[in-house]
DNA sequence: TATAATTTCGAATTTTCTTCGGAAGCGGTA
DNA sequence: TACCGCTTCCGAAGAAAATTCGAAATTATA
């Protein structure tokens, strides 16, 4: 067995859509929504998280009630070749950094970093960032205003 | 009163650390961690509920499970004017539109969209973006490999 | 210090979770 | 069709958790 394909049914699906919009629903209310035996919805929701479907159940948290107003894009460039990716590495230990890609085209990684305003972000890029020796360039893009910010998916009916 | 500031004390950070971490922990497990009667706590959490401080219980799903392969950030411009922020409203309401950012800068919008694939993302841009007359140049940036992609706050000790 | 407001607790009831044996459904095969 | 193996589902039952609420304790305020 090579590919182990996941196969996702119906139910699956429609619990994944209602977990992914509230995570605290009752395993009872589910079975409800679904028409189905609480036992036999649970069996469903465990596979899906030991098949790794469900990665998470995360606690959406205001940043500004925390005091976390800033928001701020680095695109990066490293000097390390393509094969490699510790510059990647190394940012995603910093618990600031939200979110590191590796992009197609000139910059080399798109950084997403939450602080507490522009004077913690600067203090991050003097005593973490600069101690990646790889990155070569950083182009910092603040953000003015959030209109939205998820990462729910699409789920097919399906 | 008109800032109605929200205050958090240890016991309200420590809650948003654990439920952050898994928003299905039960109340129980929640009190027995903070030495907590199980009344005490719930009456925290629904008070943190109220106050907006929870923004939502979510679940986080694999996007590849869900044959949502594509990422990608697009920089917009757009001729609105500063007071106005119609465009950004009209790209939100597109759900595969995870992100819309008003930034500083050259670039009006950052926006950050998952679909299955590069075709459905043409599909996307073709049929949605396409509508939205205010936007006059979009530059798209496609993620090869996600390292790190989370929204998880540094939530401080006290 | 007195008083008001908020927070916490404990107990009791309702609801949910969890487990497990067995039934039901679903291909595949002879 | 009959049989088999596999998966999924159900229902029952005990354990655990949620929820409610009055009273005590704590904290803030006058």
């Amino acid at each position: 067995m090579i590919g182990s394909e996941i196969v996702l049914d119906k139910t699956d699906l429609s619990i994944l859509r209602l977990m992914q919009e509230n995570a605290r629903m009752t395993n009872a209310d589910l079975a409800r929504e679904l028409e189905m035996a609480p036992s036999a919805v649970l069996e469903r929701v465990k596979k899906l998280e030991q098949k790794q479907v469900i990665v998470k159940y995360t606690t959406r948290i205001s940043p500004v009630a925390l005091g976390q107003t800033l928001l701020a894009f680095i695109a990066m460039k490293s000097s390390e070749g393509m094969g490699s990716n510790n510059t990647a590495k190394e940012l995603a230990k910093i618990p600031e950094v939200q979110e590191v890609h590796h992009v197609a085209g000139e910059d080399c990684y798109m950084v997403k970093v939450r602080t507490a305003d522009s004077a913690s972000l600067m203090e991050l890029m003097r005593n973490k960032f600069s101690k990646i020796q790889s990155i070569t360039s950083t182009r910092t893009t603040i953000v003015l205003e959030t209109v939205k910010e998820e990462q729910l998916l699409v789920i097919p009916e399906k």
